[in-house]
RNA sequence: GCGGCUGUAGCUCAGCUGGAUAGAGUAUCUGGCUUCGAACCAGGUGGUCGCAGGUUCGAAUCCUGCCAGCCGCGCCA
């Protein structure tokens, strides 16, 4: 509909240059928004507005030539075009136009708002990424959340995307879990004098050391290993420890409903060679010195405020090679597009791959790959805040999330708020209040209909999809102001997909449903009159399957009861 | 000190590719269940959009400066 009423304005103004209304030459941005409020029509254009100034004329007169141009050839959708406030054009959309929607999304059912926008382009996107040194906390529990419904997203624009997991499995702080648990596997606590410096003093390494001794074997994604209950092989005990959390990690995202494609190990780099070739390539390019027994690279050719370490003293390379090698070899792999949803306390990786990248010199583009960063979560417990820290041990796991407050109400909390702002977690608000919780009031939505739909089998009452002129009996404002939010999903969705932003699909179920309870409040559905009855049941059918299709995007259930 | 993010109602947050009278939840106050699910609805109270300039027909939104908070600034990842 915003694309007729765009074709039909650029006609009028190409028509007003052809008489010599408007100048031959003109600059302009048409934009064409849904109205707020309901006095202003459906759609609104400051086409007027923004070209007064190159017409050498007033916005409103401007307007009013402008409105009596469309006259002569507006489509019989549009009801009728007004001038309102300092220029701005406003269309009324005629019932027919409005309530066509409803028929589209019975039609398309649960295809509605997806599209082909991305055309198979493949696109990979790689989140949470945690090290298996502990549990998922709650911020990994965003980044899944985050990450899982972008995919989503981008799949449901004709993406085709790989959901990929990174995890360091060769660094100094998979050393010091394997040291951690072999401290625990001779009886020590944090609290000894020989307990490891920088040690994980979780309690969770004790699990990890009594399942080495007892012999388990474990089964993750991608590791699968038997505990040799030797205290004194830190091999042995470093593989098994990393099965082990990974396992749990699995356990945990399983439970979350949010799954890949890939894993990826640092390990894996460095035993293809891929580390060394990226290094060769960077000393090639001629971007790096040495200087004080280290190699550096020149990452202030890039943006970056210092230049960087990559080969230390010791002979080893810091994180930051492998990240960029891991990078080249996702370019490698044909990804046009690739997105690192991460915690914004990583942010300064971003500068170091981007320029390592570009000194590589392999033709990938400047600003590959985008990035979404996540700020961190505040977790409240008893009115006080709960202090994360993996080495103390004290922690919010997302296991612990799922299990007291839910899966549903979980995710939706997590993926509700922009990445970009901090986000307060009260765990007892989530508890003790959780049907004041805003996933509750859209699942309370759905559910409804589905009541509804159910009494209509009961009442063995005769329904059939309601035609075009059926739907035109549809003239309460809460219905009107139902098919106007219905007819915006799709954009909503392409927004998101767009601009990688999950949360304004949470945001645009809230008012469906929102305006959907007003709907059912102010008007019986199950109407004696049958045209009436079969107008509303279908405009209610249309809700709810756009509020499942929503939830779906958001990796949240819609329940047909609760 | 440098860089990133944030600052909107008592609290938690939308709105930020400039548009019409700045929104929602919660809290608080008043109403609404003999009728399709009251986990709901209708209405009231509540705002110097951190501060100060600038850009323009128009700024919460864009630009500059300042203030405050969080994060990062390692030959850890």
């Amino acid at each position: 509909m915003k694309d007729a009423i765009a074709s039909l304005l650029k006609s009028t103004i190409n028509q007003l240059q052809t008489v010599g209304t408007l100048p031959k030459t003109i600059n302009y941005q048409l934009n064409i928004d849904a109205t707020k409020d309901k006095s202003h029509g459906d759609f609104a254009s400051n086409i007027a507005l923004a070209l007064a100034k190159q017409a050498g004329m007033h916005p409103r007169k401007l307007a009013e030539i402008i409105v009596e141009t469309i006259a002569t050839n507006k489509a019989h959708d549009i009801e009728k075009v007004e001038i309102a406030g300092p220029g701005f054009i406003n269309f009324f959309l005629s019932k027919a136009a409005a309530s066509a929607i409803i028929t589209t999304i019975l039609e398309r059912k649960d295809t509605f708002g997806l599209n082909d926008l991305g055309r198979g382009n493949k696109v990979q996107v790689e989140y949470v990424s945690a090290n298996p040194t502990g549990p998922l906390h709650i911020g990994h529990g965003r980044g899944a959340a985050i990450g899982d419904s972008i995919c989503r997203l981008l799949t449901g624009t004709g993406h085709q995307v790989t959901r990929e997991f990174y995890y360091n499995d060769a660094g100094q702080q998979i050393n010091n879990l394997a040291l951690s648990t072999q401290a625990r596997c001779k009886g020590l606590g944090p609290d000894d004098d020989s307990w490891p410096t920088d040690g994980y003093r979780g309690a969770y390494i004790n699990d990890v050391a009594d399942a080495y001794m007892a012999k388990e074997t474990i089964d993750a994604e991608d590791k699968h290993v038997t505990g040799a209950a030797n205290p004194d092989d830190l091999n042995a005990i470093r593989d098994f420890a990393v099965a082990y959390l990974r396992r749990e990690q699995d356990s945990d995202l399983k439970a979350f409903d949010v799954d890949f494609d890939i894993y990826s190990l640092e390990s894996a780099l460095y035993a293809d060679g891929k580390v060394e070739e990226t290094v060769n390539k960077l000393i090639e390019s001629g971007h790096t010195y040495e200087n004080d027994g280290a190699l550096w690279l020149k990452t202030t050719h890039f943006g970056d405020d210092k230049d960087r370490v990559m080969r230390k003293t010791d002979g080893g390379y810091t994180y930051f090679v492998p990240d960029v090698a891991y990078h080249a070899e996702k370019w490698s792999r044909g990804f046009k597009t690739v997105i690192n949803e991460q915690g914004s306390d990583h942010h300064s990786t971003i500068t170091r791959v981007r320029a390592g990248l570009q000194a590589m010199n392999i033709g990938i583009p400047e600003g590959w790959p985008d990035y979404v960063l996540h700020q961190m979560v505040l977790v409240m417990r008893g009115g006080e805040e709960v202090k994360l820290s993996k080495r103390a041990g004290s922690y919010v796991t997302l296991r612990d999330l799922i299990d007291e407050v839910g899966r549903d109400a979980t995710r939706f909390f997590l993926v509700a708020r922009a990445p970009s702002s901090q986000l307060t977690f009260d765990i007892d608000l989530a508890i003790s209040q959780s049907n004041d919780n805003p996933v509750y009031y859209i699942q309370y939505a759905h559910a409804r209909v589905c009541s509804v739909q159910r009494k209509l089998i009961e009442q063995n009452l005769s329904w059939t999809d309601a035609d075009a002129n059926t739907l035109e009996l549809l003239v309460e404002d809460s219905e009107k102001a139902l098919m106007k939010r219905l007819s915006q999903y799709p954009e909503v969705v392409t927004n998101a997909a767009h601009n990688f932003t999950p949360h304004t699909i949470a945001n645009y179920l809230r008012e469906l449903a929102g305006e959907f309870h007003s709907f059912y409040n102010a008007c019986i559905v199950l109407d004696e009159n049958t045209e009436l009855r079969n107008a509303r049941i279908s405009l209610s059918i249309a809700v709810k399957q756009v509020l499942q299709n929503g939830l779906r995007l958001l990796g949240v259930s819609a329940p047909e009861k609760m």
